[in-house]
DNA sequence: CGCTCCTGTCCACCCGCACAACAAATCAGT
DNA sequence: ACTGATTTGTTGTGCGGGTGGACAGGAGCG
């Protein structure tokens, strides 16, 4: 039973068969690697229809079957077949659109990232031009792709504010872009045409966490980014809060100190004003220039100076407004908050205790990102699978298959 | 497709027909009133499969056929038999919990409150005390419900942190209560056994809202609530936002103004402290006994007086965090904060305004409860409603029968 | 070398929904 | 008032999909 987000609707066997199956590869992509004994007892279903699933996706060209394991050993009776993800099987292209980087994977199945590029994206450059360049990555990665191994679709992460209806880049305040339709600009310069996401990277990160990070099993996690700006990702009953919009999570403008600095925004004293990029750089007297790589500036610190000491506590008093609306379990510190907590992480744990309230502190702990920095290429690459999971028939069906050919054509 | 938030199941046929019987009869109870026909196609299913589905949902008891209406024509066609609520067909106690006064239903499918009664609530009352109190308003209500008709389960309003595991009351601050089981002392004592949720009071009355209120069809939407404290309820995805224990939605103790005034919290200048019940009680200059009763004492204001202005434009400007965070489409304005919103709306539209993000404001609007004070109440009811639309035939098998025996022995 | 335990495969079976054909009920037009 | 078009209720048949049992395969244990 699962569920359509979307309510009302009735259920068939044609879904249930789809829904399944999803669910199947979900856990195979989850795990990396499976035994159909253990899809059974997970899901909760017969032997004989975990079977008859596994050897449809085997036909799909999605899994592989194994012989089990030779070492390990678990138990009596006999051993159950591994599932695992087809060699060449499908993939996806995954971009992480930083401030000055651009960085691009190609990522199969079960979250391995095949290959990946990367280059230096012009501060003000024009959505075209960083299209182009993203574009040139793209052909890099699949340059190396089995020409059997359909390509899924392009997911795409984005350091601002997405439409979720449409995936238009609303604001990327640290690209200067408004009203952006960046998937476009790329598959235009691709001269493909299959499905792009993009999504917010606080939102991906959060997704990846979950997914594969720090943040497994766990159902209620926010992935907080400082990335230039700050913002948030949550995820809640195991799903991506999005709000109507798609703009969920922006907490870079809590109202922390009415008294404080101009935000960009046009308030006072917003949170990122506080412990945003820029107020860290001006904290520790890094050169602007260096803002985009406030974290490897940051982990060149060993001692925390009073000031940045004071960014931590200022940190942790507003995590613990996030705590107390989201009540997570954890919050995964993204980004360049990843250095800062490594350096003041007490002040930031005092400032949390400090403010949250009892019942939200409680369960609550913060966390590193599981996956470094590359929390968001990997939520990228989770958004262009997510198809998948959903119905990986007809997935398959709109993938592309041969694409260096088209490339070339 | 449908459901499980809980991830990672499989789905079998028993599945589906508990689903779609279930939600045909969420469809029922959210209509109070519907066709064949329209259930056919809101639900994407076969004639015949509806016709099936229904006349389970007869057999069972729950629902009724009528004839077609005479009056109204839509169109050529043979008409659709009407499916309706069963006169004596199941219900649900709705407990209401204020902070004065406690507010007892008898509620049926489709949301009929077929019967109400209420008494005042002693402050600072044990909770013993009070269970007492509603356990006698429950034995009222049952009164006159007839003896065929089961009773499904008891749905509780809370002012307060509520642990969504166990329903254990962490702590009301008006009524001064920590870690109350306040479910196993109304059942206590009423003698019976029955299922028994409870959930905050801003919770309710956002699932409220949602369902047959301000926002039907809403699917992200907050409910405020100025409840002495000030707490939120959020719906996103059209479910409830929980959190790990249930505590989310804490919006009172947003940081406003870190140098205003204490909470009782511990820290200084909370949302709370600038547009609580206290607070505008000190603004209005009412006398403090009568806070509990400060939507009445508003709305014998005609004109506002400056204090209150500013109190509004307090209350703009911390929905806008909220509505930056959340990206909802409604934020339905509950508890006195009604009665505020009618005399100083214009004062909270601009500090809303002023403060929030472009993107999130220009998608929210601000309405006031389409069930006015009763919002929580129906919550109350629709919580304690939930177990027939995730499966009828169980939730009716753990229904009670005959409970005005059962109560009198 | 048994025995026991667990898993994969194959089969018949059941359950639930879809579909087609027919009947019923209404509206529109003549 | 009659006729055709339209929509819905009803019934029987078919199909898809998961279940469960019987049997075989493979491993550990004594």
């Amino acid at each position: 039973m699962s569920p359509q987000r979307r309510s009302g609707l009735g259920t068939n066997q044609e879904a249930i068969r789809r829904h399944n199956l999803g669910t199947v590869l979900r856990h195979v992509h989850g795990a990396g690697q499976t035994s159909r004994a253990e899809l059974t007892s997970l899901m909760g279903l017969n032997r004989s229809t975990i079977a008859g699933l596994v050897s449809e996706l085997e036909s799909l060209g999605i899994a592989e079957h194994a012989t089990p394991l030779e070492g390990s050993r678990q138990g009596a009776g006999r051993p159950s077949a591994r599932v695992r993800i087809a060699r060449e099987g499908p993939y996806v292209i995954a971009v992480d659109l930083g401030v000055d980087r651009a960085v691009v994977a190609r990522v199969g199945l079960g979250g391995h990232v095949i290959q990946r590029a990367q280059a230096p994206v012009l501060r003000d450059g024009e959505a075209w031009q960083v299209g182009a360049a993203v574009a040139t990555l793209i052909r890099t990665v699949i340059e190396g792709a089995p020409s059997a191994a359909p390509l899924v679709g392009i997911g795409i992460s984005v350091p601002g504010l997405v439409r979720r209806s449409d995936g238009l880049i609303r604001l990327a305040p640290n690209l200067e872009w408004h009203d952006v339709s960046f998937g476009g600009i790329v598959l235009a310069a691709l001269g493909l045409d299959v499905p792009v996401s993009l999504a917010n990277d606080a939102d991906l990160g959060a997704l990846a966490e979950h997914t594969r990070g720090a943040g497994v099993g766990v159902d209620e996690l926010i992935y907080v980014s400082g990335n230039v700006g700050v913002g948030a990702g949550v995820i809640s009953g195991g799903h991506r809060l999005e709000g109507v919009g798609g703009y969920a999570g922006e907490v870079g403008h809590l109202r922390f100190n009415p008294d404080g600095r101009p935000c960009h925004c046009g308030n006072l004293g917003c949170w990122e004003t506080e412990v945003g990029a820029f107020a860290i750089a001006e904290a520790i007297q890094c050169p602007p220039d260096k803002v985009a790589q406030l974290d490897e500036v940051l982990d060149e610190f060993d001692r925390p100076s009073t000031a940045l000491r004071a960014t931590g506590t200022s940190l942790g008093q507003g995590l613990a407004s996030i705590v107390n609306m989201f009540n997570p379990q954890v919050v995964v510190l993204g980004g360049y908050f990843r250095s800062l907590y490594r350096l003041v992480g007490a002040d930031v744990d005092a400032g949390l205790a400090d403010r949250a309230l009892p019942a939200p502190l409680e369960s609550v702990r913060l966390e590193l990102p599981g996956l470094g920095s590359d929390s968001p290429l990997h939520g990228a690459a989770e958004i262009a699978l997510e198809p998948l999971f959903v119905d990986p028939v007809a997935a398959l069906g709109t993938a592309l298959v041969d694409v260096r050919a088209r490339l070339a054509g």
